[in-house]
DNA sequence: ACTTTTATGATAGCATTACTATTATTAAAG
DNA sequence: CTTTAATAATAGTAATGCTATCATAAAAGT
């Protein structure tokens, strides 16, 4: 299997011209990285992205419906990255503790580049995903979107590391639950750290992602072990 | 003691003008709750909230810089008011566990209305924060907005909670991360459950809350009592 | 080669949002 | 009974979130 050869599909089409498929596409992905990372998604607007990519609001409309939708594209490309990710560091590992350990490895490390999407940043995703992964389900249109598919990459991978959590133990009897908590921990924690550090003993350093994880294999562990 | 006596005090000052003390200040606070938990926070303008008090935009900018600011002050009275009413049910409780256990309780509850603040929907009000809390934190200004104080009521409540880990197992070394994972996950759980319910066992009823609470019991109790 | 389609760019425009400023009116305080 | 303070009424402005039109260039089909 050849790494370089990936190519991330999604289940759903939040855009209306798929981006990968044309130059204008991919810098649009490109850009709208770099500056939602660098503007946060609500300073972000498709007229600064038109400037900075030298192209126009209406010719980035043809792509995205609006912003959000955008937002949805990056944050599903993310998750599916993410489960092929897992799926790589997991496989033919046959003791299920080590591949619930290594998921929950992959989960908290920061982006990882891959080679084939080179119009990715993935560490710039990453950041976004931290802090604006949860506003694309914390909306009034979170059922119409969820039927559109939006989630389904989200979904998967917490479907896949529950699986884990079964293999371990298969009376546990939250395993969803469990791993949606932990998924999103993954990320507050590493912002609280950062910005917010009376919420955590997590220091808010280059290696908060490692002691995160430590932490969650902690609590992920111990529920699992649980004696009921 | 007198629980029709409450007045919540917040430790900052997220507003212009204290809308606790006036007749249009309680209008802007009760009808921006039942509009943004109609709307949701996007949707949500002072245009609008003054179309529905009889008053005018500029008015409501007397007592709100904008709305982002009139959110951290419904969302911090709302963590000042729960911190109140963990203090309260736990007060005289000796056991740590159970004082623990009615902590989890409270915070997952839904929201419990105060007869001494009338122009509090807390009901309403715990409906936005399950959606809505996280968006106050998750901006390019939460450093600023930290020195102002805006966080404080959470913290503290976070805080207190993570006391009542250390005084069963003084010994665990995560008591913050802890606390802060599943008071983020109590509102994740319940909006999961009634739109993305393949995220989580937790069932979209009525007593999802009761439910969550259960499974975080579950977890915090597994997390401390772990043998390491 | 030559039409037809398709993608982008250039330009304009429009309703809504997020404010700010000005002045008038009314009610409370001194 | 007059000064102050709070609200209302009105207007205006820059930015946002779009949509529409037309020209042009490049790619695809015949």
């Amino acid at each position: 299997m050849n790494t370089t050869s990936i190519k991330i599909n999604l289940n759903h089409k939040a855009y209306m011209r798929d981006p990968e498929n044309t130059e204008l596409g991919r810098r649009i992905i490109n850009e709208s990285i770099r500056l939602i990372d660098d503007l946060g998604f609500e300073q972000f607007t498709f007229r600064k992205l038109a400037n900075v990519i030298g192209s126009t609001e209406a010719s980035i409309y043809r792509y995205f419906e609006n912003k959000h939708k955008l937002l949805v594209y990056l944050v599903s490309w993310h998750w599916a990255w993410l489960d092929h990710f897992v799926l790589f560091h997991t496989n033919n590992i046959a003791d299920p503790r080590e591949r619930l350990s290594r998921a929950i490895d992959v989960i908290t490390s920061s982006g990882i580049d891959n080679p084939a999407t080179l119009h990715i940043n993935e560490s710039a995703l990453h950041r976004i995903v931290i802090v604006e992964a949860s506003k694309v389900y914390l909306t009034k249109e979170v059922d119409d979107d969820n039927k559109d598919g939006y989630f389904l990459e989200y979904k998967r991978l917490c479907h896949h590391i529950a699986e884990m959590v079964l293999a371990i133990n298969p009376d546990y009897p939250y395993p969803h639950a469990l791993i949606s908590t932990i998924m999103e921990a993954a990320h507050q924690q590493v912002f609280f750290a950062e910005h917010l550090p009376s919420l955590t003993e997590i220091k808010g350093t280059k290696r908060s992602p490692e002691e995160t994880a430590t932490f969650l294999k902690h609590l992920v562990f111990a529920a699992v072990d649980q004696k009921r």
